[in-house]
DNA sequence: GCGACTTTGTGCCTGCGTTCACAAGGACCT
DNA sequence: AGGTCCTTGTGAACGCAGGCACAAAGTCGC
């Protein structure tokens, strides 16, 4: 019962709940969010674990463990109903209020993410588009006009901007981050293929599209490639393992 | 010692070395690889592994714990060799040999990972640019002629492709990935922001732009927000636990 | 050649995440 | 009103991953 606390000084009987949602049961709650939008868009009043589960492409127990982890939004015997679930969970994520977030770095991933429907649609507002090159200042991109890297800070300040995403190269992400960061942002998503530091406070997520195509090859490489090209020791050891 | 064996029929007395590498340290061997790259760049022969886990970002003990998988490729006393450790963790990837690729939609996602030079530096070659536009075909991306849809499986064949990219709107994400999957490719990347259903055998991973940021609002949500924006019943439960 | 020093490789422990299986709880029918 | 059926919510077991701390093993200086 007693789940993780962080900073809380006295545990009490009961945590609270909003508190204590284990990191990978976050990560999945967007999953269970869309999932829920697509039925909510065929009109789907209510739903069981096991259906959701299957929507989401998760196991069903998980999901429940999940949710439980909000509250006691089921009700036994029926399933969840849809709408009610679905802000619920928005609440929980912070998706009922708006984030404005700033783009630096307008190359062709930072035009796909700007132009990214993705975001407008679950409470997250893009309001500047930043870019080192000054001959792209006041091109417009997905109805917003590129200002400056000099501008970073203000534009940041206007809309109290809290989210930052990196799309620029690797060499400028640093200098990049370390600006978003002086200027107030304190969660920030970062494309560029390279290691950021951050100081305490401010939370770093990395996607990097490379890595998943290695960790793709070395499957692959496992399935039917290996075989095909055995290094020496390898050769040895499977001779071994076959006359065995 | 006894390591995770799958599909082994007789566990001996030790694995084969290639096998049962963790899917967390799969994860963050091209971490290593680039970490071993920016060394090499610098001239640095040699490094120890607390410097190597520093550059890439991890724990020292995990650095030498995921690398104690692959084999013994360190001299005590010393530290590893950089160019012969980076040559050990690009054979064990599968980035010793050319892996043809095909990405399946030329938005500005699609043209974003084209132009990716992460790509070609690590034994990955894009073969192939297909978009479901007809005015699109014909069109030059990143040095490559864009093919039309129905050329799909012909480009698939001619390269031997066992990698797709998708990075299609997420309504014709699952027909693509039937196409693909038909054609031959057993490894699949989606960037569309839908639940993807493949065969056994065929790997999927996804990449999913919006979840990222959403997590990140719901770790900004719980620093300074929180407090200002409770919802009734958390602010029952707070001024319960601060009574007590 | 030997001892001191450095760094790897790993045994062990701890904690998180997943999954099973079932009790608890509510709806619906009779 | 009672019983049956269905689905949630969760206790408990298990397995993977992370990290400490140390023994093993090599280098280097003398």
């Amino acid at each position: 019962m007693t789940r993780r606390t962080r900073h809380v000084p006295a545990e009490h009987a009961t945590d609270i709940a909003s508190r204590g949602v284990p990191e990978a049961t976050v990560a999945r709650l967007p999953l269970y969010l869309r999932a829920l939008a697509m039925l909510a868009e065929r009109g789907v009043a209510t739903v069981s674990s096991d259906e959701l589960a299957e929507s989401a492409g998760v196991n069903s127990a998980k999901l429940r463990k999940d949710l439980s982890y909000l509250g006691s939004y089921g009700t036994r015997g029926v399933g969840y109903e849809v709408e009610y679930l679905r802000h619920q969970i928005s609440r929980e994520i912070g998706l009922t209020q708006d984030w404005p977030v700033v783009i630096v770095g307008i190359g062709n991933l930072g035009q796909a993410l700007a132009n990214y429907a993705g975001f407008a649609s679950r409470g997250f507002r893009v309001v500047g588009l930043v870019d080192a090159d000054p001959t792209r200042s006041g091109e417009v991109v997905a109805g917003l006009v590129v200002s400056h890297t000099d501008d970073l800070e203000q534009v940041i300040r206007e809309h109290r901007v809290a989210i930052g995403v990196i799309a620029t190269p690797a060499g400028a992400a640093q200098r990049v981050c370390d600006r978003l960061v002086a200027a107030g942002v304190t969660s920030i998503l970062n494309f560029a293929p390279t290691l950021l530091q951050v100081p305490d406070g401010v939370d770093l997520r990395k996607v990097d599209l490379s890595i998943e195509l290695q960790i793709l090859a070395y499957h692959e490489q496992r399935k039917n490639g290996a075989p095909l090209a055995l290094t020496a020791e390898q050769a040895a050891e499977l001779a071994e393992a076959v006359r065995a």
